[in-house]
DNA sequence: TTGACATAGATTGTTAACAATCGTGAACTT
DNA sequence: AAGTTCACGATTGTTAACAATCTATGTCAA
C-alpha cells in the first residue's frame, strides 16, 4: 500500500486502457496473471469502449462562462463589480459548485479576480496591463493577418465578410453593446479563420481584456472600433497583399491605443460618487 | 425583490467600494439616505480597507497544478495517464475539493483533459494539434526574439544567461528529466525577458505542449533541444542582431519539428503491451 | 468630528455524506 | 472463440450542512 503511494508519488501514472480485441485481452491476462499484481485490468471496457465525441458535452457551467464573457465584451460588466455566488447562483438557477467552477474558469481567462474569502470580482485591469495587452496584439496580430493574407484560406474568408455583415447591421439599428461585442470579436475571428485553435484562444483571450481596457480608459466615442477599418483589413487579406494587411491592422490598433487616456482613469461602478448622487 | 434580482440579471452589478474618508461617507449617507434603498452601504469597509497585496496567497491548489505541471514538462508523466480524485487526494494530502480545483486549473491550460464522469487525463495531442501548437510558435517565437534583440533589456538578459548555465551543468550531470525540462523552458524564460505577462502565459502553454508531443512523437535521442543551439540564439540576441536571432529561432523550431514521427505515434503508457509484457 | 472596538450578519471556504455514472468481470448465449 | 447481459464495485458528480472569514453598524472614547 504505501510502496504503491510511493511509485504515484514519483511518478503520477495509473493504468490506462486502449480499445483492444476481446480475446487478445484474454490471452494477455492468461498469459500475464501474475504481472497484473495489485492492478485491475478490464476485459470488456478494453473492447467496448468507442469514440464518444462528446457531442452533447457542454451544458454545464460553460453557459455561465459564455454568459459572464459575453456581459464583458459589451461593456455591461464594468470592471470591479463583485459577483457574489449567492446572486450568481440565483440568476442561473444552479447550484453554488457551478456558479464555483465557472468562476474558477473565468479566473484563469482573466477576466474575473478571485480574492481569498472576498469573492469574485470583474478584471479591472491598469496602466501597464494595458500596455502589455496591446504589446502582445502588436507582436501577434500582424504576422497572422500577414499569414492570412498569403495562405489561400478561402473557405474561412466567408466567416470573416458574414461577420462584416454583422458589423453593419448592428451599426445600422444602432445597437450599442452589440457593436461593441461584434468589434472586438472581428479580431477574434480572424484568428479563428487561420484554424489554429491556439491562435485562437490567445486571441480571444487578448480581444477580451481589451474590451475592458477599452470601457476603463476609453472615452465614450471610441469605444467601437472605427467603422470602415475592418473593411478595409479583410479586403487587403482577399486581395492578397500581405503588406497592406499587415499596415492597415497596426494602424488600426494605434487608432484604438491612442484613443485611450491611461491617465484619467474612469471607474465607472467603483466611483461612490456617481452611484451617491 | 424580483426587481433587484432582475436588475442583475440584466447587468450582473453590484455595490463595490472604495477608500474614502470615514466622515465623507457619513456625510454621503445622512444626505443620500433614500438613494440606497434595498442596498446596503458600508461605512468602515469603506475608509477601513487598504490594499493587502496577497503576498503569501497561493499555498492553495496552485503547488497541485505546478506540480503536475512540472512532471508533465519533464515528461515523467506520460499522455493518457489516468489522473484519479483519490489516488491526488493521497499523493498531495488535500481533500477532494482542492484536488478538483487543480484539475480544473489544469484542464484549462490544456495540460489535461477532463472526461465527464471518467475522470482526468493527461492531454495526448494529437497530430493536428501538434502542427498547430509548431504553427504558432513560428507565428509568434520570431517577432518575439526580434523584439528582444532590438529592444534593450539588458536586465532580464541575465535570467537567460543563468538558465543555460542551468542547462549546461543539468547536461553535464546527465540528469535527463531535469534536462528536458529546462530545455523546453528556455522558450518560457525568452517570453518571460520581454517582461510581457501574456506573451509569457502563452508560451508557457505552447511549451508545455510542445513537451507532450515530443514525448509522444519523438524519439528518444532527441527529447531535449540540441545542446547549443539555445546559446547561439541568445549570443545572437546579445549582440543586437534581430535577423540572426530571428533566423537561428526558426531553425531551430524547424529542428524540433522535423525530430518527429507523425505517423508512427508512440504510446508510452497508453500500449497494453508495454504494461502486460 | 474622528477613530477604535465589538457584535451581528452576510459571504465564502471546507467537509462529509449521498446520488449518479461508468468500468469490471463473471455468467450466459450464439 | 466471440459477443451479450447483468450485478457489483469503484470513481466521479452533487448537495447540504458546518466552519472560517470578512463586512457592516452601533457604541464608546478621544
Amino acid at each position: 500500500m504505501s510502496t504503491v503511494l510511493a511509485i504515484w508519488s514519483t511518478i503520477f501514472k495509473d493504468l490506462p486502457y486502449t480499445p483492444l480485441s476481446l480475446s487478445a485481452v484474454r490471452r494477455h491476462m492468461l498469459l500475464n496473471k501474475s504481472i497484473l499484481k495489485g492492478h485491475t485490468v478490464s476485459v470488456n471496457s478494453l473492447a467496448n469502449r468507442q469514440d464518444k465525441t462528446d457531442l452533447s458535452s457542454e451544458p454545464d457551467e460553460n453557459l455561465i462562462v459564455e454568459r459572464i464573457y459575453k456581459a464583458v465584451m459589451e461593456q455591461r460588466l464594468a470592471p470591479n463589480t463583485k459577483l457574489s455566488e449567492a446572486r450568481l447562483c440565483e440568476t442561473f438557477g444552479v447550484g453554488r459548485m457551478r456558479v464555483r467552477r465557472a468562476l474558477l474558469l473565468l479566473s484563469s481567462q482573466g477576466i474575473i479576480d478571485l480574492h481569498s474569502n472576498r469573492g469574485a470580482y470583474v478584471a479591472c485591469p491598469d496602466k501597464a496591463e494595458a500596455n502589455d495587452v496591446f504589446a502582445a496584439r502588436m507582436l501577434i496580430e500582424p504576422p497572422l493577418v500577414r499569414q492570412l493574407a498569403q495562405g489561400p484560406s478561402e473557405i474561412s474568408l466567408a466567416l470573416l465578410t458574414d461577420h462584416i455583415a454583422l458589423e453593419d447591421a448592428a451599426r445600422a439599428q444602432n445597437e450599442r453593446t452589440e457593436i461593441i461585442r461584434l468589434s472586438g470579436e472581428f479580431h477574434t475571428k480572424l484568428a479563428q479563420a487561420t484554424g489554429n485553435n491556439f491562435i485562437s484562444r490567445m486571441m480571444r483571450e487578448l480581444v477580451t481584456r481589451t474590451s475592458l481596457i477599452v470601457g476603463l480608459f476609453g472615452s465614450s466615442e471610441n469605444a467601437s472600433c472605427p467603422d470602415d477599418e475592418h473593411t478595409k483589413i479583410l479586403q487587403a487579406i482577399q486581395s492578397r497583399d500581405p503588406e497592406q494587411a499587415e499596415k492597415l491592422l497596426m494602424s488600426h490598433l494605434n487608432h484604438i491605443q491612442s484613443g485611450l487616456d491611461m491617465e484619467v482613469r474612469q471607474q465607472p461602478q467603483d466611483d461612490l460618487a456617481a452611484i451617491l448622487g
